[in-house]
DNA sequence: TGTAACCGCACTTATATACAACGCGTGT
DNA sequence: ACACGCGTTGTATATAAGTGCGGTTACA
């Protein structure tokens, strides 16, 4: 149905760090230029999801594939934090999912100028000189989803997996009632 | 040297976060 | 006229989608 392909969430060590002296006690796990930007970067590999730790303590993990994943990256992070000694114990305040970024598909092709007026024009962005995409914001949704000629739908600011999924189901009977397919 | 094929990149959307620099308004 | 505070903007991150652009490479 919808293919999460990034999950951005965020939580609070509740202390506040020398993220210089972080660094260097993390050594190549971090990447800190503060004149570049504030946060401190933190992965465990190539591929693994970014965690930008701030000088607050908050922080936050993009690039996960979903809620277990970035549960998971917070667990260990939280664990070598507190191995390292950067952290007094290893249980942080708060941590919460911020976005869903997933990936759906009508499965036809689509005419986007078409769309947008069956759709609302209110409703919709589509400027195909300036993005290919079509943007749609629906009313009733807090999701903003990036439709393609192709098919090939985006939905993003979704706070839970049930919400982009829902809004997508919703965006696609709402399609193929407007052009009866 | 010309043309074609291919590659990488920016475009757009959401979201948390922090810090610098800016504009603008108000009060002294 | 100047200082101060507040709001906004740009900086950076991940990720998908499709289009157009520039640059590089390959071959005739």
């Amino acid at each position: 149905m919808v293919d999460v392909v990034n999950v951005v969430s965020s939580g609070s060590l509740d202390i506040e760090l020398d993220l210089e002296a972080v660094a260097q006690e993390l050594g190549d796990l971090v990447d800190y230029d503060p004149g570049k930007y504030p946060g401190a970067y933190f992965r465990f590999g190539e591929s693994e999801p970014l965690i930008t730790l701030y000088r607050t303590g908050k922080y936050i993990i993009t690039g996960s594939s979903s809620e277990q994943e970035a549960m998971e990256i917070r667990d260990r992070f939280l664990t070598t934090l507190h191995d390292h000694g950067v952290l007094p114990e290893s249980d942080d305040s708060w941590f919460s999912i911020q976005n869903y970024v997933g990936v759906g598909d009508l499965e036809e092709s689509v005419n986007l100028s078409a769309l947008a007026i069956g759709l609302g024009l209110e409703k919709t962005e589509y400027e195909p000189e300036q993005f290919p995409g079509l943007v749609y914001r629906p009313t009733d949704y807090e999701s903003v989803l990036l439709v393609f000629g192709s098919g090939k739908t985006v939905i993003t600011g979704a706070k839970s997996i049930e919400e982009a999924e829902s809004a997508f189901r919703s965006f696609r009977s709402e399609f193929r009632s407007l052009f009866e397919s």
